[in-house]
DNA sequence: CCGTTTTTGCAAGTGACTTGCATGTGGGGG
DNA sequence: CCCCCACATGCAAGTCACTTGCAAAAACGG
């Protein structure tokens, strides 16, 4: 995997420090951050303006992606190979929102079979959201 | 099917000219709308914040429901019954996001079979939203 | 028809971004 | 190695989609 600062050069997005840090942060999070979430994990007090325009710049070059989740949007590190199919070969995306810590996750590997449906109509990506529990949650509840 | 006035009184919810109006905005539209969609709908000019709040009533008694759609949040009529299950008895709510008209579909009778993912997680709801065409659409571009 | 409880309209407020602009800075060219 | 300038940042102000406070108006049960 590459480190951050070769991952902004790959992208052509000039390496500063709000940057790094930032990058860094979503890296590390292994969940979907809020900006909030985000601001909360940087060490420096960023300008809101800045981190916000930071996000767009990594959204735009695919270095992260949005996350829907209850109409609050958050945000996800790397692009890295979670996009899932069908068996009908429809491209789809997952996210597991965990009603108990609340994080939400990108799903990878997931494989689902056929949509039947009465309409007419064609599918062309899929985004699927699953309400539920996440798998530290389902451990931790386990175990009471 | 209930007429707006009925429903509005089994909601047991006040019978206004607003809620007749936007009522019957949403039974008529088909698909789910803005609330300036809605605003284009009606004749009169409601308050914007008696339209929100209009629809915050609707909502908290299941007269409609919300659709999460690339961001921008919309609006669809009765909830008649188009909830739809996967194999694994999973309850699921399944839009059709129609990338030529732009319309946001709900739709009914669905099914899906079964979700495998190497995780542990456990779901309780998922949320579905398919990009493509809709049948309109679909038929529009085959007479071409 | 009356009184109470909701609802409405208006205006002001909030939260989550976005934008304008002056200042500061990374990094390719020399 | 330094210089220059396109690009980034910080601050303040603006925008957009809603929400809230409050007084006036409308519903509905009696």
């Amino acid at each position: 995997m590459n480190s951050p600062e070769t991952l902004l050069r790959d992208k052509k997005l000039r390496v500063t420090q709000v940057r790094l840090d930032a990058l860094k942060a979503f890296m590390d999070a292994g969940f979907a951050i809020s900006i909030f979430d985000l601001m909360d994990r940087l060490e420096n007090n960023y300008d809101e303006a800045t981190l916000y325009r930071t996000i767009n710049s990594f959204s735009d070059k695919d270095i992260i992606h949005t996350v829907p989740a209850d109409g609050k949007t958050a945000y996800y590190a790397l692009n890295n190979g979670n996009t899932n199919v069908t068996t009908a070969d429809i491209p789809a995306h997952a996210h597991l929102k965990c009603r108990d810590c609340g994080h939400t996750y990108c799903l990878k590997n997931i494989k689902f079979g056929d949509i039947e449906t009465e309409g007419n109509f064609k599918a062309e990506f899929i985004d699927i959201v699953i309400y539920g529990s996440c798998e530290v949650c389902c451990t931790k509840s386990e175990e009471k």
